[in-house]
DNA sequence: CTCTTGATCTTCT
DNA sequence: GAAGATCAAGAGC
């Protein structure tokens, strides 16, 4: 458990305790809010998860509701694996896989406040600014440089590590962005007031 | 600040 | 052929 602080150690832990694969095994609904103020590092950059969306395969705007296919096979397995998947032709987005195999639900992780390699993160955004370097699903996925060749790997394995917050969050929760299917269920959840988000929630 | 557009992969019609 | 869980750049206000 915790070790001794020796003469000098002021700081507590820099991380949590990592998650392990069952933390996803419950509702997608339950697992969305619990990821807000997580740490996701993926070898070793990142940050802390301050905005994701949940989706379940009973969801019309859900990759899986029209049933398996190439891309979302992963949905439709165990949870706590990574689901990625090519947006718009271009991006690459990422998302927790939840519930249990056949449920095919998942939450897409949508920005992070970058904390762990930031010049690994400016190098491949081609970015300074912090603040733009993981406000968005595909900023993020670039930013760490995850991509389709990291689709189905285990999310308590390396190259992932995830680690629990450390103190209480308040959550919020609104609708989802940039869908045109289910437009009116308040899936997407984020840290109040963090200036990391891709969008602000409505006051 | 807001609005428009191009980039171009996977799935569906 | 068209749409989509997106982003960045450029035009206009």
């Amino acid at each position: 458990m915790a070790s001794t602080p020796k003469s000098g150690d002021t700081a507590a832990p820099a991380l949590g305790k990592r998650l392990k694969r069952a933390f996803f095994a419950r509702s997608v609904h339950e697992v969305a809010p619990d990821l807000i103020g997580v740490t996701l590092l993926f070898n070793g950059v990142g940050g802390t998860i301050v905005e994701v969306e949940a989706y379940h395969h009973t969801d019309p705007a859900a990759h899986s509701y029209r049933g398996p296919t190439p891309r979302n096979r992963v949905m439709f397995g165990p949870p706590g694996f990574a689901y990625v998947y090519r947006s718009y032709g271009i991006h690459w987005c990422v998302n927790f896989v939840c519930e249990a195999e056949g449920s095919a639900s998942a939450v897409l992780i949508r920005a992070l406040e970058p904390t762990d390699g930031l010049a690994a993160m400016r190098r491949r955004r081609g970015l300074t600014e912090e603040r733009a370097l993981c406000s968005g699903p595909g900023k993020l996925t670039e930013a760490l440089g995850i991509t389709h060749a990291h689709n189905a790997l285990a999310l308590d394995e390396a190259p992932f590590a995830l680690h629990a917050r450390r103190s209480e969050v308040v959550v919020v929760s609104g609708l989802r962005i940039g869908l045109t299917k289910a437009v009116d269920l308040p899936w997407r959840y984020g840290l109040k007031g963090s200036r990391f988000l891709s969008k602000p929630f409505p006051a």
